[in-house]
RNA sequence: GGGCGAAUAACUCAGCCGGUUAGAGUGCCUGCCUUACACGCAGGAUGUCGGGGGUUCGAGUCCCUCUUCGCCCA
């Protein structure tokens, strides 16, 4: 793996080879017996026909990033992966496919369908998993599962039997978010509810005795077709009178109850409401407090059932609506249309309106499961970061409602019950399902063959399980669980979870639930959740408004390096990340960029490093330069920097620091000095070898979790390792800063200082880069004092300078002050525009003088000097002395250049 | 309707426990093909820190309020 570095930086040549050379030595396959301590990533599994979106590739590299942070930090780190079967999703996919050939799953059967789902996983189900290979994730791929996997299979009935058996799961008839499209039940998480401009009709229903009418409004007029009552409120003074009578619905010439319900909000509308408990949660609720009969006027496809007149039977329900509305109108009962904003449930799905429906499905009853999910918040167990991301989990755990499990889709795990009667596959949804043998009802682990009641034939429940019934259960149902394995000891509980907030409740919430029910112990300890990929309009991107990233596509152009760096750095705690998907060469710049620079580093660096670099204990520290006890000094903050940011999550601050120090410090300031001792045109050469390939050595390391591929090219031609290592299994670095270089950073900032000075000078009056300039020092600062004999040579090489000498200038010259006072003289003789140079000097000295008088005002202030603390005062004292120093310094100068006042 | 978040340079964003002459990347301007890198080097310009009030010796940072935008729940 140590071919010479290609001269341009090509991430295709390089990304690819060392992935496989990582898969192949099984670098980050982790056994139960591992050493160290453990630290667990559970993969949030993709849908298995998913291909990478760029919400992946940011939560996803995040997560490597963790794991490859902790693993070098000497963790037992195992980050988890596999794939989610996806029950409606799939489904859909391959639906659609059939749908091109003109046929549905109806036409195939429940096991010729459910096999065509599993051959079209097969072959398209390790796409993603692919990509995230492409990406450079370091899963333990040895340990891949699929939901629908047998060992998983095995988990989920077993928790349905002990939930079961428990009294936690229950079939009942509810009202359930229904997909007319899907033909399926969804549960509250699964329906996207979005604000759209609608109508709120007000209809006038004849009160029976011909007194008069009562007028109520709805959203849906089509659900008339089942209505059963009209509620008010019980201190509704406008309809106290009527309570208890009847009226009649217009249109079916039925006879329906005003009865009194507190649910009622009496400032809505009329403050009268239809009640039609078949397609309304709340008057589902109202039909039961008063004995009310639920008439479902639907078929599952939402046209009008035969429950309805015959005029109306087989419409379609937005067809229905309006022919409602039409014969209320002609019967002169439509009393107006009001403009009305109101949110209408879609299937996250397919988009379709959901319609609230009455059906017989599977539940789980939550609040038991809730309640020791909510103390382990509370106790602080559970950390979230952003933090306030935990308020949002405790007030849904407080409201939590029962889970409607059951799917009326034939992909996924098949719900373990069975029926003893004779009624034979077909119709056999809720309501329609008929009781015939001896109505034996069996949940079972095992798949019974006969009635363990009457030996009679069993008939297992047509429906499957919500697709989280499944992933719920995966950080113990992933290790072997219900099996005691070494894995389930070694792994469980696991560590960090790390997703996108939308499914906090889908997926964590549920998560914690079962952790704590199936395990005793709550699955991880973290929670942070990431913010979202968005446009430059802070939209979603999705498939169907075209505004998505391919990471695939930035990996192929750029490079996984530059689409990991760029993200990671472009993200903050809490906060969203934007990107142009119409322009990735801007969006992908500084990751671009940056792999490109360190790439080139590297080539400079290693070239000198060919015949090896003395380890750096080894050097004796008396030949040190100051430079060299700069960057050691600015290595040692760096790991402490990426190191404590990395802890808290900080990732982009953490990779910041990383970046700073290997462009500015390494690349801008330290490689240029160094570069005599390196061509041997200065002695030294031994300790500048010594000292680079310790610094660079640490910085790749540091940078290693973000950007693994460059970093593991350049650091394996590193010398002093073993031949065969890989960074991603070195050693974090660790902070040792040695004694010598105390105070190298001030002094070097000082060399920096200097040479700056110059450079904005030469800049200023236009010397060509070419000439070569004279330089004086004026009341130079013991600081300056030390820079210029500890890096004269380095001085005069950067800033191109003939001559440096301290002293005070003859002639006419432009200067520069430095913080301590110091002047920065360059005598340019006739290129020197006098005019020019009094009024620049002079607008520094007034913009000083500004800050001097707020100073000393700040520090006569009697309330700043006794209630601030020490240090800051002295600090500003400091500052201060500074100021006056630089303003005294630049009105000398303009004494000494004659200038008018 | 309830809860939460955000507003800082032209753009995308940092700024952590209140004390910096308010930073980075990209873009822009000037000059450089200095044999690691033009995906580069050197220098530069640009800010009522959304408005108003308050707390404090001191506010981009804390509190209140208004405006705008976003998210979640009903």
């Amino acid at each position: 793996m140590t071919e010479p570095l290609a001269p341009q930086f090509d991430p295709q040549t390089i990304e690819a080879p060392l992935y496989q050379w990582w898969t192949e030595r099984e670098l980050y396959r982790v056994s139960a017996d591992a050493p160290g301590e453990r630290y667990v990533i559970q993969m949030p599994p993709p849908n298995v026909t998913a291909v990478l979106h760029a919400g992946h590739g940011l939560t996803y590299t995040i997560q490597d990033v963790l794991t490859r942070f902790e693993r070098m930090r000497g963790a037992k780190a195992l980050w988890l992966p596999g794939t989610d079967h996806a029950g409606i999703a799939t489904q859909n996919v391959v639906e659609k496919l059939l749908a091109k050939n003109g046929q549905t799953r109806f036409d195939l059967g429940r096991d010729a369908f459910v096999e065509q789902v599993w051959q079209f996983v097969r072959e398209t189900g390790s796409t993603i998993l692919d990509q995230l290979k492409a990406l450079g994730a370091s899963c333990d791929w040895s340990r891949t599962y699929f939901t629908l996997d047998p060992a998983l299979s095995r988990a989920v009935r077993e928790v349905f039997v002990r939930l079961h058996e428990k009294g936690l799961i229950y079939r009942g008839k509810y009202i359930i978010n229904w997909c007319p499209r899907c033909l399926t039940a969804l549960s509250n998480e699964e329906v996207e509810k979005e604000e759209r401009d609608g109508s709120l009709w007000h209809f006038k229903y004849p009160i029976e005795d011909g007194s008069g009418f009562i007028t109520i409004a709805t959203t849906r007029p089509e659900t008339i077709l089942g209505d059963v009552a009209i509620a008010v409120h019980p201190t509704d003074e406008r309809y106290r009178a009527l309570i208890g009578r009847n009226v009649r619905v217009p249109i079916l010439d039925r006879l329906i109850p005003i009865v009194a319900d507190d649910v009622v909000d009496a400032t809505f509308g009329t403050g009268a409401v239809k009640v039609t408990p078949a397609h309304d949660a709340t008057d589902f609720e109202i039909g039961r407090r008063h004995n009310l009969a639920a008439i479902d006027i639907m078929t599952d496809d939402a046209k009008i059932s035969d429950a309805a007149p015959e005029r109306f039977r087989g419409l379609d329900r937005f067809v229905a609506r309006k022919r409602v509305v039409a014969e209320f109108d002609q019967l002169g009962l439509l009393d107006k249309i009001e403009k009305h904003r109101n949110a209408v449930g879609r299937c996250y799905r397919c988009d379709t309106v959901v319609e609230p429906k009455l059906s017989d499905q599977w539940f789980v009853k939550m609040a038991p499961l809730a309640a020791p999910a909510l103390q382990a918040y509370r106790d602080g167990r559970l950390t979230f970061i952003p933090e306030h991301q935990g308020d949002n989990y405790a007030t849904w755990m407080e409201n939590i409602r029962d889970w409607c499990i059951s799917r009326q889709l034939w992909w996924g795990h098949r719900i373990p019950v069975w029926y003893c009667n004779q009624d034979q596959a077909g119709e056999t949804r809720g309501e329609k399902r008929q009781t015939g043998g001896c109505g034996n009802i069996m949940v079972s682990r095992d798949t019974p063959t006969q009635c363990d009641k009457c030996g009679g034939a069993l008939r297992q429940d047509d429906d499957v399980l919500d697709t989280w019934f499944s992933s719920w259960l995966v950080t113990f149902s992933s290790l072997g669980w219900p099996d005691k394995t070494p894995d389930l000891a070694a792994f469980y509980p696991g560590t960090t979870m790390v997703t996108a907030p939308e499914i906090l409740f889908f997926w964590v919430a549920r998560m914690i639930m079962a952790g704590i029910e199936f395990m005793g112990e709550i699955p991880f300890s973290t929670i942070y959740l990431h913010g979202t990929v968005r446009d430059t309009q802070h939209r979603k991107m999705s498939k169907s408004l075209g505004n998505g990233i391919d990471p695939v596509e930035v990996i192929n152009r750029y490079g996984a390096d530059a689409l990991r760096y760029t993200v990671v750095s472009g993200m903050s705690v809490g906060t969203d990340l934007i990107l142009d998907p119409a322009d990735l060469d801007t969006s992908f710049a500084s990751g671009r960029h940056f792999a490109n620079k360190l790439w080139n580093i590297g080539r400079f660096l290693l070239g000198h490093l060919e015949s090896g670099a003395a380890p750096l204990a080894s050097i004796d520290p008396s030949t040190l330069t100051l430079a060299d006890r700069w960057i050691l000094s600015r290595a040692h903050e760096t790991i402490v920097t990426a190191t404590q940011h990395n802890e808290r999550f900080r990732l982009n601050e953490a990779a910041g620091a990383v970046y700073h120090f290997l462009w500015s410090d390494l690349a801008d300031w330290y490689l240029e000095q160094v570069k005599p001792r390196l061509y041997g045109t200065q002695p030294g050469g031994d300790t500048a070898r010594a000292v680079a390939a310790h610094v660079f050595d640490i910085a790749l390391r540091l940078l290693h979790p973000v950007m693994p591929f460059v970093t593991e090219t350049l650091w394996q031609r590193l010398p002093n390792h073993a031949p065969d290592a890989s960074i991603s299994l070195a050693a974090w670095p660790v902070s040792t800063e040695a004694p010598t270089n105390a105070g190298a950073i001030t002094d070097f900032e000082s060399v920096q200082a200097i040479i700056t000075a110059v450079r904005v000078l030469r800049a200023e009056y236009g010397v060509a880069p070419g000439l070569s300039v004279n330089v004086t020092v004026g009341d130079a600062s013991k600081l300056a004092q030390r820079a210029i004999d500890a890096e004269g040579e380095t001085i005069r090489r950067l800033a191109k300078i003939e001559s440096l000498s301290l002293g005070v200038s003859s002639g006419p010259g432009a200067t520069k002050v430095l913080d301590d006072g110091t002047k920065i003289t360059v005598p340019l003789g006739e290129l020197v525009d006098m005019d020019k140079e009094c009024a620049r000097l002079g607008a520094e000295a007034t913009k000083l003088d500004g800050l001097v008088v707020a100073q000393e005002n700040k520090l006569a202030n009697e309330q700043f000097v006794s209630r601030a603390p020490p240090a800051v005062i002295e600090k500003e004292r400091e500052k201060l002395v500074s100021w006056r120093t630089q303003a005294e310094s630049l009105r000398e100068q303009r004494r000494s250049l004659g200038c008018a006042d």
